[in-house]
RNA sequence: GGAGGAGUGGCCGAGUGGUUGAAGGCGCUGCUCUCGAAAAGCAGUAUAGGGGCAACUCUAUCGCGAGUUCGAAUCUCGCCUCCUCCGCCA
């Protein structure tokens, strides 16, 4: 959520940048309910302080007929007040739990077409095998027994292709341990408010995309970014340790709802997917540094594997509630003749920190809320879409990227 | 899953209805002393929110949430977490 001092501060400009983002909230509205519960607060706050007052005023007698008479009043005017202030205050937060951060300011603003192309990286070639033919032929992945075990777009990896997505993940785990990146397995299922607090939708609602536990407080992940996010929940992180650099390999569980006419063949958007995460804790004065490195290993983890890329600068209406900036990281795809997404990284800055109180405490005492971002080092089903379709050979079999071959014993070709 | 025990400030730890945000100790910060350090002494040392230009002030917080009471860290109920033992299990 947003700071409510910022949205008091600057109404007009928090409701044009939600409505950039495509988010319909009523900063007025908020801001009434804002100034109401505060008039509540101070009403309720002088109550309780007549209370005490008259409690230490018996010091330790026992209090007179009157003095009694007088608390019983002071009871039951407070549980009146109090009880008006807490309805208000649930209104209050809804709403601001609703504001969604704003966009950096070079940030293009617009919908899922009006991201900003920064870079190009490789040769856009040509004509390939679609990766799901390919790899069904070779009997490397079987969706028909994944739907039979679980459902539709659930699949077994299998033989070499199976041991090519260990290998990936070994390549890219060393890679960014060697970058700084402290490895860390996380829980895959996590609670609702972390859940909610690092901006993912609302456990039980219909347009929610991940999968949560009937009867309990409990959600399947749908990426490590979110037990990396409640990792820090209510702690002070001292300046010095800051920023601080963590990857999560994990399962990501997602429903995919509402991707109907979207890109779904094969593995490219699948409910269940292995993908190995980076995620910072920054100072606020940090973070676009961070972000803007994040990125750089994103790339260079994709030069190394040989995968021509482009790199887009999302627009506003395609970011989501917490990310303030976010990058794509879009292979060429040899097959569609296209580019698609790969990787992304976020910059969330202090929303997702403030939802689940993450500060920092700064040399001089002060306290402030931290930056989170987060990145894709590989998300190993796409990752696999890419190798296919970059590194077939016109016999039917794959080259493996140099990289790789220390982890698959050696082999050049599978 | 069953039985028992426990949750107090950065840490340890007192405190079973009434100025207890909370004794005492440790740690930390500043000062005094010292050539310097140690030791010793003195002072300070939470977080959130409201009001105020500010000095400052008010409110809340003793795992969480309800309840009893004029008044709750202290009594009651529910929940969570941790520890010990038993069961089960990779």
């Amino acid at each position: 959520m947003l700071d409510i001092q910022f949205i008091r501060d600057n109404p007009e400009l928090v409701a044009e940048k939600s409505k950039q983002k495509g988010y319909d909230v009523d900063i007025q509205q908020l801001l009434g309910f804002d100034k109401e519960r505060r008039e509540l607060l101070q009403q309720v706050e002088d109550l309780r302080r007549q209370r005490n007052e008259l409690t230490a005023a018996t010091k330790g007698q026992k209090p007179s007929d009157e003095q009694i008479a007088r608390g019983r009043e002071l009871r039951d005017q407070l549980g009146d007040a109090e009880h008006q202030l807490e309805s208000i205050e649930k209104e209050f937060q809804v709403l601001l739990r609703a504001v969604p951060n704003p966009a950096a300011d070079d940030v293009p603003v617009g919908g899922e077409d009006d991201g900003a192309e920064i870079k190009k990286v490789g040769e856009q070639t040509s004509g390939a095998t679609d990766h799901l033919d390919f790899a069904t032929k070779r009997d490397w992945l079987d969706f028909e027994r994944g739907a039979k075990v679980a459902g539709t777009k659930f699949y077994y990896l299998k033989g070499d292709l199976a041991l090519l997505e260990n290998a990936i993940t070994q390549y890219a785990l060393q890679f960014v341990t060697g970058k700084g990146f402290t490895f860390m397995t996380v829980p895959h299922l996590v609670n609702g408010r972390v859940m909610t607090g690092t901006g993912f939708a609302p456990r039980t609602s219909d347009q929610s995309d991940e999968y949560a536990v009937e009867n309990e407080d409990l959600s399947l992940i749908a990426t490590a970014e979110i037990p990396l996010t409640g990792y820090h929940a209510d702690e002070i992180i001292d300046e010095a340790r800051l920023p601080l650099l963590y990857a999560g390999l994990s399962p990501c569980y997602r429903k995919e709802a509402g991707t109907y006419g979207k890109h779904t063949r094969g593995l490219f958007r699948v409910h269940q997917f292995n993908k190995l995460e980076m995620y910072a804790y920054t100072l606020p004065e940090q973070s676009g540094e961070i972000h803007e490195r994040l990125l750089a290993l994103e790339e260079e983890l994709w030069q190394s594997l040989g995968i021509p890329y482009r790199v887009v600068n999302i627009a506003s209406g395609d970011l989501g509630a917490p990310a303030a900036k976010k990058y794509d990281l879009e292979y060429w795809s040899p097959v569609d003749g296209a580019y698609r997404e790969l990787t992304s990284c976020s910059n969330c800055t202090d929303y997702q920190a403030r939802n689940l109180n993450i500060r920092v405490r700064r040399a001089d005492g002060r306290i402030e809320t931290v930056h989170t971002l987060n990145g894709t080092a590989v998300s190993l089903a796409r990752s696999l879409v890419a190798i296919i379709e970059h590194y077939q050979t016109p016999e039917g079999h794959l080259r493996v990227p140099e990289p790789l071959q220390p982890f698959l014993a050696g082999r050049a070709e599978l």
